[in-house]
DNA sequence: TATGGAGTATGAATACATTCTCAATTTAGA
DNA sequence: TCTAAATTGAGAATGTATTCATACTCCATA
């Protein structure tokens, strides 16, 4: 795991960041990978008798850690925040029926264009985006 | 402020899903019309000694309900959410500059009307959207 | 290769914002 | 007025962030 894409882009991150490479970061990395969809809790549960043992402050922290360096993006997915990995992953937007919950994944590169048009416009760059919409789904509109 | 647009949109969205009206959420929402951009604690301390207390679970409550009606939109910003009064403002999205915190607003007709395509194209009916872009602003980038 | 030191990271506990639980109260409609 | 159902406040619970003293990393120097 050691040569992945995602831990090249954890070291630049780290490193063009006066960041440092620790224990707890690779072992929290390797467990990600490994499960590639995570809440913290899971993390925690997973990691609960590693040796050393692994604070859940720590599980947080290095979670928002990748999330700063694009490896992973979290979504709010009822009450919990769910962490996907998005590297090698097509960038997409979301679809969330207010009604059955239900989260529909789609892309669409004019709108993407459009948003880059909209910020050269500001003179603004953007890094990421994101974009929900909320209505009803197929089923519950009836 | 019992005859406004706010006051209509709330009582059609309560009587529409069976809710009741309360003297709490009369209190609250005339408190909110009169600041139209607040955070619970705000509301709390503001509503703290009225009588009847209003406790703060009610204050939430309530704000949730009012971004239901459409009167507000919630925005998260540092570690508090605000709630903004939408009505009578037209929909606009957002630019967040990731380094400076600055919130630019903007809109783009072209996007709203890719993003009923997209949502036509699913079976989708759209009654809300949030649009965020993240990256540098024009003084950040330098 | 070994070491010193500045600055970062860690875990435990704590703080914080928000939501939930539940018994008691209030509302809307017949 | 009566009654079913929604709402309330207090406090507990939840998910996440922060604080602080200790431990570790990295890099420069020897």
């Amino acid at each position: 795991m050691k040569h992945s894409k995602e831990w090249a882009l954890l070291r630049t991150h780290l490193s063009s960041h006066g960041l440092k490479v620790t224990k707890q970061r690779e072992v929290i990395l390797d467990a990600f990978l490994a499960m590639e969809h995570v809440t913290a809790e899971q993390l925690y549960r997973t990691l609960g008798r590693h040796r050393p043992h692994i604070g859940l402050a720590t599980i947080y922290r290095t979670l928002n850690l990748l999330c700063d360096s694009g490896i992973a993006q979290e979504r709010h997915f009822g009450s919990q925040t769910h962490y996907d990995n998005v590297v090698n992953k097509r960038h997409h937007d979301h679809m969330i029926c207010t009604k059955c919950g239900t989260i529909t994944e789609f892309e669409n590169c004019d709108i993407e264009r459009l948003q880059e048009q909209v910020a050269v416009k500001h003179g603004f760059t953007i890094t990421t985006h994101k974009l929900e919409l909320y209505g009803l789904c197929r089923h519950c509109k009836r």
